[in-house]
DNA sequence: ACAATCTTAATTGTATACAATAATTATACA
DNA sequence: TGTATAATTATTGTATACAATTAAGATTGT
């Protein structure tokens, strides 16, 4: 299960008091991840304030929590959207990402304990759930999860959340670039993670998550095009 | 000179549309960064937004903004304070930089060009003049634009965020826990890095960058005492 | 005198109203 | 018919007013 913890090591990375605005924080990040709000779908306070039954004030600090996290990109008297990661930054991303979570493994493999080893377990056989379920929104949604539990593990506050954010962005990324539809979204990896963990073997944590890594960075299309948005409108005029 | 192209980048990553939000921000996180700002300083809506002549709206902005940061501290129905970062949390910031830093060095020194040097070069002298002219809140503001400077010119963003808000912390945890008074604020490891990043010598930087944060972490007094908030008022009764 | 409780004051949380800006549509002109 | 300009609409930026919560001070009882 995803359960509690999660959320609530979320609120450390918005440094939100509890409150509506965390919780509607909380609501369009999960969307985000779940892949249910696209790429540069507009977030109207209007409109967002009414789905959740508040008033704008407090939907515009979500709307900049979450622009400060790079899931939300707000344009002077424009309105937030959700992120549209450029090539360039999905590579910094993964980049980024390549650095800091292999450590951040052979951290978690030293300290880590049976319970932590116990609830990463679930998180696979939920992810694999999700995924027999055709969920594939959700089913990346814990796969993110996994890697952001790992950093808890590590017992690593200020690179943790560095994490959590990189892995939001990430999903950004996916829903934008990723270009393997057929793949088990690498749970091999993933049990291989949870195997050098249970041996306490930092070294192979750290090798097998930088691999990981450099396999998902590989498994995305970074190659110009994709700029759907404008081409759109050429596209249809020339048809 | 910290010149305009600085504050320009720091939008980036307060992700603050223009405006007046953004200016407060700036001017609060400056304040910081030079010790004008104690940790724990109480920041009320009220008087920020009279010091600037503003409304709460807009200083609450830009407060969120700061906390997210881990600048400022929102407690809820209490109030903004300057963050007073723990030890540990110190100990993980100066971990994380010594993780980053010294990776960003080396694509620094692959990238750099002349003009980028000249810019170093002005950054050191700067943080000299105002060595002797005995503020020492702005060369210590100077001192850390130059790792952010560093970042830059490797023209990593996603990684140049990360330095930079690593680094305006480490400003909060130099004004708890900084224990040599005396030192010329390790402006020789400054002057080494430049050398490296004249001769495009990416090792050299690299290893530079890691010993003088370890040098950095090791002149931190990290040991447990100096919560002076609640003693303070024992010592008095006792007296 | 000390402690506990209640009252009061001050500050933040939230909603709403107004002003400013940008996008869209309509209109006039070439 | 296409383009440029102007009016309109819709949305964000900001200020202010009110509600909720907390902290501090006063009051009362032991």
């Amino acid at each position: 299960m995803p359960d509690k913890k999660d959320t609530h090591r979320l609120h450390d990375l918005f440094q939100l008091p509890p409150g509506r605005t965390l919780d509607i924080c909380l609501k369009l990040h999960t969307a985000i991840l779940e892949h249910r709000l696209a790429p540069g779908t507009k977030l109207s306070e209007d409109e967002v304030g009414e789905i959740y039954g508040t008033s704008r004030t407090v939907v515009r600090a979500a709307l900049q929590a979450l622009a400060h996290s790079g899931l939300v990109k707000i344009a002077k008297n424009r309105g937030a959207f959700v992120a549209k990661p450029s090539i360039r930054e999905a590579h910094e991303i993964f980049e980024a990402r390549a650095l800091i979570e292999p450590r951040v493994a052979r951290m978690a493999a030293k300290s880590i304990s049976e319970t932590d080893l116990e609830r990463l377990r679930a998180h696979i056989d939920a992810e694999h759930e999700a995924l027999h379920a055709g969920d594939m929104g959700k089913a990346l949604s814990l796969s993110g999860a996994f890697h952001t539990a790992i950093a808890d593990i590590a017992d690593q506050q200020v690179l943790a959340n560095m994490v959590r954010s990189l892995i939001s962005r990430s999903s950004l990324i996916i829903a934008m670039y990723w270009q393997r539809p057929d793949t088990a979204c690498e749970s091999h990896s993933h049990h291989a993670l949870l195997k050098a963990f249970a041996d306490h073997d930092g070294d192979a944590a750290e090798e097998i998550q930088k691999s990981h890594l450099i396999d998902l960075h590989s498994g995305l299309n970074l190659v110009e095009a994709q700029q759907q948005d404008k081409s759109l409108k050429d596209i249809l005029r020339a048809g």
